[in-house]
DNA sequence: ATAGGGTTAG
């Protein structure tokens, strides 16, 4: 039955029967590569005096199952060769077992070559052998040998195919061997599945992961907890928090893992009220807050508006390690407070025992940029290779964004010039960021080019070469960029906001009308461009996203989603209170002087989060200065 | 005997 699936069209199906060559084990592997080693004694299995006791399979087993070195493994394994229970399938296979849990995987296929029997089991602790040390190549072969052979695909060897096809985003592959595990007829298991979701999700193939999640006649914890991440991973981190309330309804009793990433899926929300009930759930349940959970709860709380709250989180840590510090130095960074962020630095490598990493260096330079903090940007960049950390093309990034807002294009466009690694498309945008802000057209025609280049199916990269060309009046330009990207069948991808208003967090999307609300919010918005109109307020078309379909308007405002969000909110909440805001993509030019007008005109406070920046706007200026 | 999910940047 597998055979007639194996196309000739793709190159999985290889019919190469040569053997890949692994990696040798690394020199801190300091163990003898023979697994023959002499037959001497072994505290574990200790020879015994009197004849007449034989070992049994079960002695064999318990005492592998304690070895911590492979040499270890190497006298017992000799010991079963000598009184033939090597034959024993279990002790063979568990033997192959503990070489591979060992990364020795040289010696694991030597036994593996030698077994003149094998069972499936053999086979696939070999596949999981060579995912382990992430020898996908190798651990595809075999994958390959079992389906030409005779034997039959189960459900221990599928989750490890599948994991390989996640680590090496491969979704061709994925579906391929999902589609032959369907095929096969076999029953595929919760671990078959949640692997499956998971492969389909990191691949962003989202629509895949949902698909199969709800179709799955049951659902354990793992898979749920997959799904709640691939949610939080693909921009839905509203849906996260509804499946897991689902998953609690239904019984299932939450672990570490799934707190963590539920935690991690408020922190993409962005909801305030959320953070507060999630922690407090975390401390009714008495999870034991280690190093992870603790990292993800600092990230939640500063990612949620709650500074404060994050720093208490981090001081009342025990352990802590480099991504923990990193977090906070990142919070401080998200909130505008540079000062705080390079304080926090000093102490750390103060200490002199976490050397920071390169996303330590990342946080800092965003928190530098976030706060216009030019001199000391470019000392923190100077500094990073003293610690052993070379910049890549994050930390360029920030500089040239650094730079770039502080209206330094000349020298950011140096600096893109002279760097010697690779340029990817968020590099350019930074730049094209900044030549839009401080209005240099020919610069941000150069860098549109060449995100067209790397990233021709992106959709906003088309509207915002369009957009340059309408600001400079080119519209023949316009019609062309808007036509090839017709040609190409690519459609804008709406952005999301969320507002939170009573303890619940609403979405919107640009033009939405889904909200059981919509006329008064539709209302609310007209009333709203009034009072911005007296106000004085001109939206700037320099920024405007003009959409490819038609936009629509109410009044001089688009209906983009923040808003909508915003009338939502100024509806839904009484007067004078704060609004809270969550967006997707960067607050820029017309949008940031919407809000200050916004906050002006409304009497409210109005705190944005966009890209892991906070913006508070009150009584028309905005708290972090005009570096948006 | 062999299997699936979790922390920091952009």
């Amino acid at each position: 039955m597998l055979r007639n699936l194996r196309g000739r069209f793709h190159p999985f199906w290889s019919n190469a029967t040569t053997k890949v060559r692994y990696s040798t084990c690394s020199a801190d592997d300091s163990h003898e590569q023979s697994s023959y080693v002499p037959l001497t004694d072994h505290p574990n299995l200790p020879e015994s005096p009197n004849v007449s006791v034989s070992r049994d399979t079960r002695d064999y087993i318990s005492a592998i199952l304690t070895c911590k070195n492979v040499s270890e493994v190497g006298k017992i394994h000799a010991r079963a060769i000598v009184n033939g229970f090597l034959q024993d399938l279990t002790v063979a296979n568990k033997l192959l077992y503990i070489y591979s849990q060992l990364r020795a995987i040289a010696d694991a296929e030597t036994l593996f070559d030698e077994m003149s029997v094998k069972d499936p089991v053999s086979w696939s602790v070999m596949v999981g052998g060579f995912a382990k040390t992430n020898d996908f190549v190798n651990s595809l072969r075999v994958f390959r040998e079992i389906l030409r052979s005779s034997l039959n695909l189960d459900n221990y060897t599928l989750p490890i195919i599948i994991r390989v096809c996640r680590e090496k985003r491969d979704v061709v592959v994925g579906r391929l061997i999902h589609k032959v595990a369907l095929k096969s007829g076999m029953d595929l298991d919760c671990y078959v599945c949640a692997a499956l979701v998971d492969m389909y999700a990191k691949c962003g193939e989202i629509d895949d992961a949902c698909k199969l999640f709800d179709e799955m006649p049951k659902r354990d914890l793992v898979t749920w907890t997959v799904m709640i991440g691939a949610c939080a991973d693909s921009g839905k981190p509203d849906e996260s928090w509804v499946l897991f309330e689902r998953m609690r309804n239904e019984g299932i009793v939450p672990d570490r893992a799934a707190v963590v990433t539920i935690v991690n899926a408020c922190a993409k929300l962005g909801a305030l009220h959320k953070a507060v009930i999630l922690h407090d759930y975390i401390r009714l349940m008495n999870f034991p807050v280690g190093v992870v959970l603790g990292t993800a709860l600092i990230d939640m709380h500063a990612k949620c508006g709650n500074l404060d709250a994050a720093r208490e989180m981090f001081d009342s840590m025990k352990d802590r390690n480099v991504i923990s510090w990193s977090a906070m130095i990142a919070a401080y960074g998200y909130h505008g407070k540079a000062t705080k962020a390079l304080e926090l630095f000093d102490v750390m490598v103060g200490d002199g025992r976490l050397p920071p990493n390169e996303i330590t260096f990342v946080s800092l330079l965003n928190a530098c940029s976030h706060a216009g903090f030019v001199k000391e940007g470019l000392e923190i960049f100077d500094l990073m290779t003293k610690y052993g950390v070379r910049p890549n093309v994050k930390h360029y990034t920030c500089m040239i964004d650094l730079l770039g807002r502080a209206g330094r294009l000349t020298e950011a466009s140096g600096m893109i010039e002279t760097m010697s690694i690779q340029k990817d498309e968020t590099l350019w945008g930074s730049f094209l960021g900044a030549c839009r802000i401080h209005k240099n057209v020919e610069m941000a025609e150069k860098a549109a080019m060449f995100l067209l280049e790397l990233q021709p199916q992106n959709p906003g990269h088309y509207i915002l070469l369009s957009n340059i060309y309408a600001n400079d009046g080119k519209w023949e330009e316009v019609a062309k960029v808007r036509n090839l990207m017709n040609q190409r069948g690519l459609k804008k991808v709406p952005g999301y906001t969320w507002i939170e208003a009573n303890n619940r967090t609403h979405r919107f999307k640009v033009g939405d009308r889904t909200h059981p609300k919509s006329k008064e919010i539709y209302d609310a918005l007209r009333d709203l461009t009034e009072k911005l109109e007296e106000a004085g307020f001109v939206p700037d078309t320099n920024f405007v996203l003009h959409d490819v379909d038609e936009e629509v308007k109410v009044g001089m405002l688009s209906l983009h989603s923040e808003k909508l969000a915003l009338a939502f909110g100024l509806i839904a909440t009484p007067e004078g209170s704060l609004l809270r805001i969550t967006k997707n993509l960067r607050v820029c030019g017309d949008c940031h002087s919407f809000f200050k007008f916004a906050s002006l005109v409304t009497k409210r406070e109005i705190i944005v989060r966009d890209a892991n920046r906070f913006h508070c706007f009150k009584e028309g200026s905005c708290s972090c200065g005009d570096y948006w």
